[in-house]
RNA sequence: GGGCGCAUAGCUCAGUUGGUAGAGCGCAUCCUUUACAAGGAUGAUGUCGGGGGUUCGAGACCCUCUGCGCCCACCA
């Protein structure tokens, strides 16, 4: 192809993507063994939101690695996915359709929701069935990934689309169901019933890893509990409305305040139910009066006293966060059944504000309550604090309750390099810190079902512990449609016969298994033994907790070693007032395909690229100008080096200032190459850059001339060669950072797509490169005088002095042509000095006219 | 309360094993017309957060204080 006369960056975007998608440019080589792979476990972003800038930035970091892998003679494999299944999903598709899954309904053939779009604020949700329900999920999913794979082409990054998967799809729910299977075959998981942490709107119960305190206002209300002396005991609670469900008053043993009532009882205000004085050290002396209910269960340390202590479970708060409307029998007292009544039904709030009242009335509320702030704990999703509630759930094991798998875990951080390498504490401090074992179950609809059926006794009830479960051949399956072996259809929910599980399982219980889903683990190809373990996990740090630690629990437990090689860490972007930048918080305003629209992809690309992994980076649309800037300039300095033509075929450079650049070069392949394999993009961008400025500013001024064959044939030669052999580099060494604008260029003159070259290696014959450092001084100095003298830098010099070390002065000699060139020197001498430095005397100018403002 | 990180020019950041403080942006001055004015050349700008210590020598190493960010933590 030919050097186009005005080259130009526009529509490059578009022309490439296609071409790369039409040549499979970045299709994966499935013959290649693992030592010849690089394969990366690339994140599938989470469709039900909507790309921003953070993805542009993360994104473009792995696809640095990705490019510069692949031009180093690897085999990437470098998939795609798309994260649609989850409760993230569920909520998008309420808010756009305005339906909400009611698993009683019966399906719906050809349903059509009430909207798809924008749902008007008073719309009450239309119930549907589970199937209507998850058929609409798939659909909302679909049209959403297709904007998501638009910008992810956009972006440019060199993924292998054949690769693609979604944690919905038909291969993420076969691997994620026989991944369980093969946990609960060997022990690794198991259900339980206990108190668990239960979002009341969701209605779903949490994991540890879903969590988050939030702090809240509270009030302490100072209540009196009643010895049976009539004396009163002072307990400062938050939470009055538990007093129904209190089983206890609770102190810390060395408290000598309560010693003598450790042993004895007292009765509750208001429902008066007769609970016994525990002391255990968790109690704190220090925290209200001393001495706390115990409740089942208003917090996790009552869910602690009530296990440790052995009392009996008193849990009125239902599955609907509501207060369960019979009275409880071990309410007896005619004023205590009364009372309850007034809250029975009522949510915790609402209960709160009457038990309050009644209090009051009764006297037994000492004071006014006090307004407190205190961390309560939230589903990171969630609207409401998380109630505890006792039901089945599954879980898996990860070493929250016990202490040699959690030390096996930790070690196996080891396996991996960090990159940077303190992000490894965040892992290890969150598994030494775990509190019990992984949640699984999720009491939702579009997720991957556990795949389990329940044996019913001769009554109809399930036998919970009678677990039937599929063959792997049979793999994905759906417990509420299919039917175990050895049953029939009819016998679903009959006594003597089964019932599907109904839980689906945790999203991260999917993801979790990128590596196996991309890797085709167990299935038809013989893929997964070629790219696994992974090279690469990049993500970031705030999912350290979940998908890198859930990742790691997976295949410690299925192949006893780490997933990857290396976990890549990388920082948010921050607003320039250094606050994350986030949706809710209306400081993303920009979209991402604005951005690469308005840039230019290579420019946003650039912007990316500075920030190293694990820094969070200021969003700076100044440094995307400065990216198209450098992107230009790679068009023009490509143009202008192309346009001296063509050396022969064997040319090489031999003159010194030319050796001398092209040893300065080898350097920079050197420090970027090993910057990249410390995976150090910035460091390597960094210095590739440098180098091409200088290459731009002094060295093509420099040999310009000689170049157009000023000088003779030799010394064109020998510039021609030079310039060209450092072009090619140059290309070669962007490529990975401006995948656009070098494809461009490269076609100019070379046949392929630069993507598939070979990244440049280092030469080693150049000599050293000491000559262009006192070439670049004298050259600003000649420069500086020009300036200084209000002249055009193209203004001649009649004589310039340099003083300088002989060495310098003879290794400038060698150069003095081309520096005579660049200067417009008429005469160059040297004097013999300490220190490199010039006198320049400019030549006579004929004075012009002088100059008067001019009109027109 | 515990852990991790950060603090260098007006702004965003580099500063590799200690050896005279760097880049880009911005700013100032100047230069257009055979690569590039959406350009080029040149220049000014710092008590390296404070205080101690080690050393011939500290932006780098040690201690300490201050400020900021993130993560974690039993909600009475």
């Amino acid at each position: 192809m030919a050097i186009p006369e005005k080259p130009t960056l526009d529509g490059i975007e578009e022309r490439f993507v296609a071409q790369w998608e039409a040549d499979g440019t970045y299709i994966f080589d499935r013959s290649a063994t693992r030592d010849q792979v690089y394969s990366i476990d690339t994140p599938p972003p989470t469709v039900s939101g909507s790309l921003h800038i953070g993805h542009i930035f993360s994104y473009t970091h792995t696809d640095l690695i990705a490019r510069y892998q692949r031009m180093s003679g690897k085999k990437v494999f470098y998939p795609i996915g798309w994260d649609d299944n989850g409760l993230a999903t569920e909520r998008r598709v309420q808010n756009v359709t305005g339906v909400r899954c009611d698993p009683s309904l019966p399906y719906v053939p050809n349903f059509q929701p009430p909207f798809r779009g924008d749902v008007p604020k008073d719309h009450r949700a239309v119930p549907v069935s589970r199937a209507n329900f998850v058929e609409l999920c798939a659909e909302i999913t679909h049209l959403d990934e297709q904007s998501f794979e638009h910008v992810i082409r956009r972006l440019g990054l060199s993924v292998d689309w054949t690769l693609l998967y979604t944690t919905i799809g038909e291969r993420a729910r076969r691997t994620s169901q026989r991944a369980f299977l093969r946990n609960l075959a060997g022990g690794h998981a198991y259900q339980q019933d206990a108190p668990t942490l239960w979002d009341i709107d969701e209605q779903t119960a949490v994991a540890q890893a879903e969590m988050e305190d939030r702090e809240i206002t509270g009030s302490y209300h100072r209540i009196a509990f009643h010895k049976p002396d009539g004396e009163s005991i002072l307990i400062d609670t938050t939470r009055p409305e538990l007093l129904p469900s209190c089983v206890a008053i609770v102190a810390h043993p060395s408290d000598e305040r309560y010693q003598k009532l450790f042993g004895t009882t007292v009765t509750t205000p208001l429902f008066g139910v007769e609970v016994p004085v525990v002391a255990h050290h968790l109690a704190e002396v220090d925290k209200g009066t001393g001495i706390a209910m115990i409740c089942t269960f208003g917090d996790v340390t009552d869910v602690t006293w009530w296990r440790e202590l052995d009392l009996p479970s008193r849990a009125l708060i239902g599955f609907d966060g509501r207060f369960t409307s019979e009275t409880p029998e071990w309410i007896t007292t005619d004023g205590g059944r009364a009372a309850y009544e007034k809250i029975a039904g009522l949510n915790p709030k609402q209960a709160q504000r009457a038990v309050a009242e009644m209090l009051a009335t009764s006297g037994e509320m000492i004071g006014e309550p006090r307004e407190i702030k205190h961390p309560v704990k939230f589903y990171e999703r969630g609207h409401r604090p998380l109630e505890i509630v006792a039901t089945r759930q599954w879980y898996i094991r990860n070493g929250g309750r016990g202490e040699r798998l959690r030390d096996e875990l930790v070690k196996r951080g080891n396996e991996l390099a960090w990159h940077p390498a303190y992000m490894q504490s965040r892992y290890s401090d969150w598994v030494a810190g775990l509190k019990g074992d992984w949640l699984i179950s999720r009491q939702r609809y579009f997720g991957v079902p556990l795949p389990l059926w329940y044996r019913l006794d001769a009554a109809g009830n399930p036998n919970f512990d009678d677990v039937l479960v599929p063959s792997e051949a049979d793999l994905p399956i759906d417990p509420s449609t299919d039917v175990p072996t050895g049953f029939t259809e009819s016998q679903r929910g009959e006594p003597n016969g089964f019932i599907g599980e109904g839980d689906v399982m945790d999203t991260w219980a999917t993801s979790s298994l990128t590596p196996q889903i991309a890797g085709d683990w167990e299935g038809e190809s013989d893929l997964f033994r070629r790219v696994y373990p992974m090279d690469l996990r990049p993500q970031g740090h705030d999912i350290i907790r979940t998908w890198l630690f859930a990742t790691m629990v997976r295949s410690h437990h299925e192949f006893e070693g780490a997933p990857w090689r290396n976990a890549s860490i990388n920082g948010f972007i921050l607003d320039p007032d250094r606050k994350k930048l986030a949706k809710s918080k209306g400081n993303a305003t920009s979209t991402p395909l604005h951005l690469l629209e308005e840039h230019g992809t290579d420019a946003v690309r650039y912007w990316a690229a500075n920030g190293r992994p694990g820094v969070d980076t200021i969003f700076d649309e100044g440094q995307m100008k400065v990216g198209r800037k450098l992107a230009t300039k790679l068009l023009n300095a490509s143009k202008f080096v192309l346009a001296f033509g063509t050396p022969p075929d064997i040319a090489t450079p031999t003159e010194p200032l030319d050796r001398a650049m092209a040893a300065r070069l080898d350097r920079v392949i050197a420090d970027a190459s090993k910057a990249f394999d410390a995976y150090d993009y910035t460091g390597a961008l960094e210095r590739i850059e440098s180098f091409f400025w200088w290459f731009c500013d002094d060295y093509v001024e420099l040999v310009k001339s000689r170049a157009y064959g000023t000088h003779g044939e030799a010394g064109a030669t020998s510039a021609l060669a030079a310039l060209r052999f450092a072009l090619s580099a140059l290309h070669r060494l962007f490529a990975p950072f401006l995948p656009f604008v070098t494809d461009e260029v490269w076609s100019w003159w070379q046949a392929g797509s630069v993507h598939a070259q070979q990244w440049p290696t280092v030469d080693g014959t150049w000599g050293d490169d000491a000559l262009l450092e006192p070439v670049s001084e004298v050259l600003a100095l000649v420069r500086r005088a020009k300036t200084e003298a209000k002249a055009s830098q193209k203004a001649d010099i009649a004589i310039l002095t340099v003083h300088a070390p002989a060495k310098t002065n003879m290794a400038l000699a060698t150069a003095e042509r081309d520096l005579r060139d660049a200067g417009s020197i008429a005469s160059l001498r040297y004097v013999e000095a300490d220190e490199l430095t010039g006198e320049v005397e400019l030549a006579q100018v004929t004075a012009g006219p002088p100059t008067t403002p001019t009109s027109g």
